[in-house]
DNA sequence: AGTACCACCTGACGGC
DNA sequence: TGCCGTCAGGTGGTAC
């Protein structure tokens, strides 16, 4: 689930829900998510401390602590978090969690463990550590069209690729494409001026439509493709049926009216 | 450089 | 009811 707007929704839950509190405790139920730290150095980090601030890039969320420590999540297929405070309101698959003084805890729950925890002293040092390209918000359209035009790949692969824009994911890869009315398979570097144009567009509408609505696809509003691709499987354009295909190695929903 | 394919891991779902 | 193959919104490695 979690692309961009996905994790904008939970950098708002935690700056809401978890800042300000002093850490008691830290629970390590899958260390195998730890990623370049160890559970003594996550344990040790975090206890005692306090969550300040809270930082996005991409798919990517930074907390961060006194001393220029983030605690960075990653949230894989299936990762979420949630601030609770009874037993029985524990999601399941919690892998990682912090208590607060309060009582309420901090949890990361992640079904199939393709999630990571790690720490980082720096925000902008670990993205280009990971390779991570600029994140897909605060694009400018000269910056996009450098990168499209620069990219022999299919626009869909170029589009999800997070060393050369930060952020986006299968699902809302088709729905950028759907709104712009660009095939998948399209090679980014053959599209027109304004083709690219049409898609910086519909980058920024799309995410920013996604995180007005919370990330959640039932929100979507009708005239999306995402309340169709597992809906009535229609065009909302023009009524034609949506078809699957292979793109990238993954599956992609297109109108193959609309979509040239 | 780009692509296809596999692996990682777990659980939900449909067919038989 | 139960077993089995298939599939899932992410990423990284390998071989062509």
């Amino acid at each position: 689930m979690p692309e961009l707007p996905d994790v904008e929704i939970f950098r708002r839950y935690v700056e809401s829900t978890s800042l300000h509190k002093k850490i008691t405790k830290v629970s390590i139920n899958n260390p195998e998510l730890l990623t370049g730290t160890t559970r003594a150095q996550l344990e040790k980090t975090l206890r005692g401390n306090i969550f300040k601030t809270t930082k996005r890039h991409g798919k990517h969320l930074f907390i961060g602590l006194n001393q220029e420590k983030y605690l960075v999540l990653h949230f894989g297929m299936t990762g979420y978090i949630k601030y609770y405070r009874k037993p029985e309101e524990k999601p399941d698959h919690e892998r990682f969690r912090c208590t607060f003084e309060n009582q309420y805890h901090l949890a990361f729950s992640c079904q199939r463990k393709l999630g990571k925890i790690s720490l980082t002293q720096n925000v902008a040092k670990f993205c280009s550590a990971h390779s991570l390209g600029p994140d897909a918000n605060k694009l400018n359209e000269i910056t996009f069209r450098d990168i499209i035009s620069g990219s022999k790949s299919m626009i869909k692969s170029t589009l999800m690729d997070q060393g050369k824009i930060a952020g986006i994911g299968n699902i809302y890869s088709d729905e950028i494409l759907f709104r712009a009315g660009i095939h998948p398979k399209r090679s980014s570097s053959k599209l027109t001026k304004e083709e690219m144009s049409n898609l910086f567009q519909a980058i920024r509408d799309v995410l920013q439509t996604a995180t007005e609505k919370n990330a959640d696809p039932e929100q979507m509003p009708n005239h999306y493709l995402l309340p169709h691709r597992d809906g009535d499987g229609l065009c909302p354009n023009c009524g034609g049926n949506l078809k699957k295909i292979k793109a990238s190695g993954r599956n992609c929903y297109i109108c193959p009216k609309c979509q040239k």
